[in-house]
DNA sequence: GTCGTTGCTGGTAGCGCTGTCAACGATCCT
DNA sequence: AGGATCGTTGACAGCGCTACCAGCAACGAC
């Protein structure tokens, strides 16, 4: 033979080859390509490989073909349920694949993304998947001068890098008020928490239902920067109710903090929804569950990151989707916790959760 | 010069060392081992890579090292908000060191686990975290000629591969049983779900601490396959009571399928504690804002990660610690969900959560 | 003065794989 | 039949970096 065996003992593509009775190269054709491969050495090559147990060499490859087949995955937060639905998603659309997901952890800082924008761009991924459009302008100079496909993910808005999907947080959160109007309330709260600036654009949502209506006042609304918590949620809501005694809805920006609110109001003994309604966002698994049951704003997360990763992944292999821009829309879920305070909607204190009635409303972006 | 650019304008390790006027494998050696350098080069070539914006190509340096910075992560789920605590840490804990994160989901599934085990070790990690002590032998194998040190994480038991952080889950469940039986509660059920190895161990302690009292029976115990969720937890609970309507209390799993508990409780008019004592498991934050509070025993996910990732690369560059297996226990947070029901400790209607009481267990492994 | 010894530096030779291009036979068209 | 085209294969030459070892100066011990 040629060569030996490298120290390591571990199998290289030659070995390969050689048992095959092929050429390296010819050997490499069958993981790249293997249509290009009369069928009978791909079946050669195909049974060498299983039987020596051949792993390719990533690095060598990444190396020899200057390109990786790296996915980087930038998103702002390891904690919040919403990331990890999306991550799930991403994960899923990528196995079975030949990407590989490299993830990083921006913190909700743009400062830090564009830091590891930098990195992830030196190893020339295959594709990149970012959070958000609120990119540094720096960042989204490395994004356009990028050589591979980007996603951006969790809203959709003008100008998009590359592709882009998600929905309108503002016209979802006006949904969730018109909802709120719809069942006779009126003085409606916002509660906020960490402020990225996709609870930014909720909130502006929110001002803006309220404006159109001629209620909104500024005491209505109750925001803090710090993470969010369920805890958190009952303390915001307090604050909001010392502002605002007569309150009769509060919309949160998220479900921690509107299940927050439900306890904060078991506590105080507040009706919900006789005195109080309250309405969530991103419809997590407990709203549906919880007594009485929670309206919320449905998102869909999961489909969100499967299909950023499977738009990714086909535009990375030459096919690149007809419609780059996808806003998945989002739903409002009906719950009792907002049901009207006429009808006789009590949380029902047996039996499973209410049926949903849903109105649905794909997001139209500006 | 000696070679010409890059087509792709790539600044490489032989441009530095150029400018900085010393051959490439000193400018390399300033990356890897800066102190071997004199201190007259080492500015110069710190100087010359700040100046050109030099990124070291990863590719590269794995490929002519044999070794790659890379730290492979297998996880069961992404879902589960143990795990992305639990990731935190490790993510935490990275950062700011050479390596990175390489994320695989197991999906539960040990098989799965062998053959992503498999993928991972032949990219030759720096290091590897794997979740608890039930790897297939195949695995186990795997595990042991790997020449990379290893962290299993979760849980601790006997036979660590390497090193080992976590606590006993048996203990933990022991020590909520006994937190119950405190509270002079006898007839405690059991509710969980998935039934991973570490929910089977927590099982195992419950019914161990049943059988010590001599109050076990097979019915308080209620189980399924289906991964957990709020809403399962009011479900396996309503079956529960149809076993057992005479039930004082219920030991779950974890706090989803607890506060499920809790709002099913709500729902049937069963007073907590008053009639049902409720105890979950790891203490997620919303445990102390329900209402009645709810009791957890406490588990320290996000230290395990950070402590996991950090004594990996301690362990990775030479330093291991003087304690490869490292048992970070738990804690029973009593709160009013098991309050004693002769106390008059009815779920305060106002004012915060109450003060929580803390039984400090350091886990002792078997 | 000779002989290590230490500290720093450079040359050589790949790591395992793939891009490029050329070569080959088989097939098709005029 | 001759040339063009297609599908399949192989030779060659690196990708950018680092392991290994040799070289060289400075230094101290004897």
């Amino acid at each position: 033979m040629g060569r030996k065996r490298t120290k390591s003992g571990k199998i290289r593509l030659a070995e390969v080859a050689e048992l095959a009775g092929v050429s390296p190269i010819t050997a490499s054709r069958f993981f790249r390509n293997p249509e290009a491969l009369s069928v009978a050495k791909r079946t050669r090559v195909e049974s060498a490989a299983k039987e020596l147990g051949y792993v390719p060499n990533l690095a060598a490859r990444a190396l020899a073909s200057q390109r990786t087949e790296v996915i980087g995955v930038l998103i702002p937060s390891l904690t919040n349920n919403v990331f990890s639905d999306v991550l799930r998603g991403i994960y899923d659309a990528s196995e079975g694949s030949r990407y590989s997901i490299q993830l990083s952890n921006t913190r909700y800082s743009i400062l830090q993304e564009e830091k590891l924008l930098r990195l992830f761009l030196a190893q020339k991924p295959a594709g990149l998947i970012v959070t958000g459009i609120d990119q540094t302008a720096e960042s989204r100079a490395m994004l356009e001068a990028a050589d591979c496909p980007i996603v951006q993910i969790m809203e959709v808005g003008p100008n998009p890098v590359d592709m882009m999907i998600g929905f309108s947080h503002y016209d979802a959160a006006r949904a969730a008020i018109a909802h709120l109007f719809a069942q006779g309330r009126r003085k409606v709260g916002f509660v906020g928490a960490r402020m990225d600036p996709r609870v930014q654009r909720r909130l502006d949502g929110y001002v803006s239902a309220m404006k159109d209506a001629g209620l909104f006042e500024q005491r209505l609304v109750v925001t803090t920067a710090t993470p969010t918590s369920v805890t958190l949620g009952g303390a915001l809501f307090t604050d909001l109710l010392a502002r605002e005694p007569d309150l009769d809805a509060v919309f949160c920006a998220n479900d921690d903090l509107a299940l927050g609110v439900l306890f904060e109001c078991r506590r105080r003994e507040i009706g919900v929804p006789e005195q109080i309604a309250i309405v969530g966002f991103n419809d997590l698994e407990f709203m549906a569950s919880a007594v009485p049951t929670l309206t919320s704003v449905r998102t869909n997360r999961y489909e969100m990151g499967k299909t950023a990763a499977t738009m990714l992944i086909e535009a990375i292999e030459g096919r690149r989707p007809e419609h780059p821009v996808l806003d998945l829309g989002f739903k409002v879920i009906e719950r009792q916790s907002s049901s009207s305070r006429l009808s006789d909607n009590r949380p029902a204190l047996s039996g499973g959760a209410a049926p949903n009635k849903m109105v649905a409303l794909p997001s139209s972006h500006d």
